[in-house]
DNA sequence: TATTGTTATACTCTATAACTATA
DNA sequence: TATAGTTATAGAGTATAACAATA
């Protein structure tokens, strides 16, 4: 049986090439992080973006978001609020829930996290042509649309 | 003084919304690692990974490439001997150093992890159009591109 | 009795310091 | 004496199990 190949290769092909070009991105994207002041561990990073995404939360909501369990997200708190970034106070409406945010001094790490993030990047896409950003970015847009979608048909067909 | 504008838009906001348009792929990219089995640590992970790109390696060489410490390094590869996935030998030329190697089990799990990144791209590519995939490669690959030349010019003034 | 969160304990990851073996 | 690597010890991140407080 034959049959039009529509794609001028097939999209494995194209993926593994992908795969292949996005590592510098990646590495770009995941050096921003070590240089923000005060350092924070990985772990401690993650909390800080999930609890500024959600304004307030508590802490089994936390453990959820990380993919992790209440002690482990408890520990990390700990250390967080430690250092100053992160306020654990007690529900005003459950006494037994605590209520976790972002102290001043989350927010601020947090916002020197994006401006060096936007800098590294800043840095290489002026080196390129401005059709080439542009490619990029709808590349990457279109891309973030093709797997929100993706996200959607599964969660229909569960 | 008056200058001609050459982007449309200043570069710092096309960086931004990169930024904002990368996050998906980075994902997508970082979810490939909890696929492989056996399950390993992001850390041993980059430990099979500089040994892979080395082929073999000692351990002040595999210590500077993690950024690590020898002593760290060394716990790392304890547990990777044990899990059956490195080899740890003392060198022939050199009877001080070890030279360590990926063990069959090794390169196979690297293998599913290629694999397992590859198709996961490929489940969200096929849901693009093809001109939008030539786009993302292309982006990919002049940024790619760009960020070297960075590298290699940072490198001369050094 | 179920839910929320913490404490107790153990293993991994990382670092500093001290040590062994080789050159 | 300098180099390559390991062992000793300690703090952080993660998990399971046991516990306290609240609903």
């Amino acid at each position: 049986m034959t049959v039009a190949r529509h794609p001028p290769y097939r999209v494995g092909d194209v993926a593994a090439a992908v795969v292949d070009a996005a590592e510098t991105l990646v590495i770009v994207w995941g050096s921003a992080e070590q240089a923000v002041q005060p350092q924070v561990s990985p772990a401690q990073l993650r909390v800080l973006l999930v609890v500024d995404r959600y304004g307030s939360m508590n802490l089994n909501a936390l453990a959820d978001e990380l993919g992790a369990i209440p002690p482990s997200a408890s520990r990390l708190c700990d250390r967080l609020v430690a250092a100053g970034l992160l306020t654990r106070q007690p529900s005003e409406l459950n006494r037994r829930e605590v209520t976790l945010r972002l102290s001043r001094d989350g927010r601020g790490l947090l916002a020197e996290l994006a401006g060096s993030r936007r800098r590294a990047f800043e840095r290489i896409l002026s080196e390129m042509a401005p059709a080439d950003r542009t490619s990029l970015l709808t590349g990457l847009q279109r891309f973030g649309g093709a797997a929100a979608q993706k996200r959607t048909s599964r969660d229909r067909s569960a």
